[in-house]
DNA sequence: AAACTCCTCGAAACCCTTTTCGCAGAACCT
DNA sequence: AGGTTCTGCGAAAAGGGTTTCGAGGAGTTT
């Protein structure tokens, strides 16, 4: 008696397709798998028979027997955030190319639940773990008592035996200010987000180094509060009333520019003849839809996904001591309106 | 001689445990999975083995030997649509509760690279297949000769015999013009995106039947063509230059309203006391950030998402016949200050 | 014709876990 | 004391594939 219902059962087995074609079932595994040691019409035969019952190789226990599966996790902290997304694409699409699927996991900000995912994806044996965070401030780390590799994007690990990779954020807002006093600016202010956030911290230390480098210094005070497009409207509001001779603003967030130019607006400034402004992210639904549109920075985040992938394949591939600690990845200033006339 | 280095392979395994506890390998299994058939002293043995040198089982042969992964796909056409994240992430939350983990696919819109995907799903053994799209037009079926039950969110199958969900847009911009003539508006115009999508099909077919349901009629035609700002700015000037008498403004999505409220504003006309403006898509982003917020209709994607995990769950447990056919999901009016002022 | 090489193929072991089934031994009954 | 029922545990098979190694046959050489 056959152990399978003949021609029923769906995923059809090695076996079968040895059978149907008269062969041993190590012989088929051979031919399918382009191993030597097989005659070509013994080849072609298996292959036939493979393609009629419409064989597909069981991945599960491949992968059992290899001793590793082609899986990794990607354990996100928080599926909501902006930044997330773009992340996950790069990331994706690097290993999809690689013919490794990804586990998706949302943590929804909740250690308990990360703890769990951490192990289910270890009970799967992925082969290896991508951490994506929703801010740039360190979080911590999963620890490296675990038997594959972990690179974390975008929120570095705590800890720095781990390899993380994040945006340089004080390199983009310094090229957001360099483009400012390019323009001719000098009268400069900064409207920024909540400033609990590294990134807040990170983006003011890069403004205040491009303007001490052009011996400049900052109209009023940084500006902080939350990552809004009302707090962007509220605080130009208040610094232009302070300080009327400002003719830039470098904001924290495209959302906060946004804010900023609508303000402007109501004021009858100009932009970018009377004020120019910057915004940061470029979140595209934001910056292309502005009045003027919006020059802004772009963290490359697709790009940062796709090297992180890079970078796992090569420690799972390796297991060499990859090289360690927070990566900067660099950002770019994307040009439009808002800084520049008639583009 | 042991067939791994002892105390070194990272993954241990059940037999290790069995040779630690001094019992043999199914009692070790039985004590870890609770089954009847081993005393207590016995199963406390086991599972402080276990304990101590980190046991975790084994998915891959767990999965292979009861015939099913505990695993499903979610197949998207584009992860980059604003649309497919809150699906994503009501269906992962779902399956997470039940301890299935969710391979995620982007086809990104390719039709080679979907069928690449699916095989990949297929030979990784996954119970069932989602099938997320970014726009609500029909989209080819997968095909019904695969060997797991698919649904598919937000963009329906074009075959009827496939379980689709997607969101009622019809009964949303319904609900929407049916929220303005409750406001007491009657001369509503009606501004949307691009005219070969369904959704702004379904949108227009809604704001009809609300008009003719209240004995009215649309101010001007309908106006199609891209779902941007700009549009959104540039129809709004439009309308009012053609029909000033307009009381009240649906909109095809949340940012179109956004330039529909930005023209609004630079006209001199008050919101909502001049005109009432409703957005559609609920994107928090957009709409709780317009001066004023802005009404729109939120389409529960997050709980869409749920409920195809749900449903897919049920097909892949009973295996008996889901419903089939496209179930329209209902959506939700959410109120703020762009139609009724004070909120 | 014998010895040798090369090429194809199959037997068997292995990956890790679950499950069925039967075997002992202990406890219970009469 | 002898028979019966539990109880706790282990041997073996199963799940689907890969790999090593050896066997047999054909072709080549001396």
């Amino acid at each position: 008696m056959p152990t399978r219902p003949p021609s029923m059962g769906y995923p059809a087995t090695l076996s079968e397709v040895a059978r149907l074609a008269g062969v041993s079932l190590p012989t088929a595994s051979k031919a399918m798998n382009g191993r030597g040691d097989v005659a070509a019409a013994t080849r072609k035969r298996v292959l036939d028979a493979a393609e009629q019952i419409g064989f597909t190789p069981n991945q599960l226990a491949r992968s059992l027997l290899v001793g590793r599966s082609g899986t990794v996790g990607l354990l996100t902290s928080d599926l909501e955030g902006r930044f997330v997304l773009p992340i996950l694409m790069g990331a994706e699409d690097a290993f999809g190319a690689g013919q490794v699927n990804v586990f998706l996991c949302d943590a929804r900000g909740d250690h308990i639940r990360e703890q769990h995912h951490l192990k289910a994806l270890l009970n799967r044996r992925v082969d290896g773990i991508i951490v994506v965070g929703r801010q740039t401030d360190p979080r911590p780390s999963l620890g490296h008592d675990l038997p594959v590799p972990v690179v974390y994007a975008y929120a570095p690990s705590d800890d720095p035996d781990d390899l993380s990779l994040t945006p340089d954020n004080e390199a983009g807002s310094r090229l957001a200010v360099e483009h400012l006093i390019a323009c001719g600016r000098s009268r400069i202010a900064h409207i920024t987000g909540d400033p609990s956030y590294a990134a807040a911290q990170d983006r003011v230390r890069g403004v205040q180094q491009a303007l001490a480098a052009a011996g400049l210094e900052l109209h009023g005070e940084a500006m902080f509060s939350e990552w809004s497009e009302r707090w962007g409207r509220d605080a130009a509001a208040v610094l232009l009333d302070r300080h009327p001779e400002v003719d830039a603003i470098a904001c924290g967030s495209d959302q906060i520019a946004r804010g900023v130019l609508d303000t402007l607006r109501d004021l009858g400034r100009l932009v970018p003849d009377d004020v120019a402004v910057v915004g940061y992210d470029n979140w595209e639904v934001l910056t292309t839809n502005a009045r003027p549109e919006l020059t802004s920075i772009d963290a490359n985040l697709q790009q940062l996904g796709r090297e992180a992938a890079l970078a796992l394949f090569r420690a799972m591939d390796s297991s060499q001591p990859e090289p360690k600690g927070v990566q900067y990845k660099p950002v770019r200033l994307v040009i439009r309106g808002s800084t520049i006339a008639h583009r």
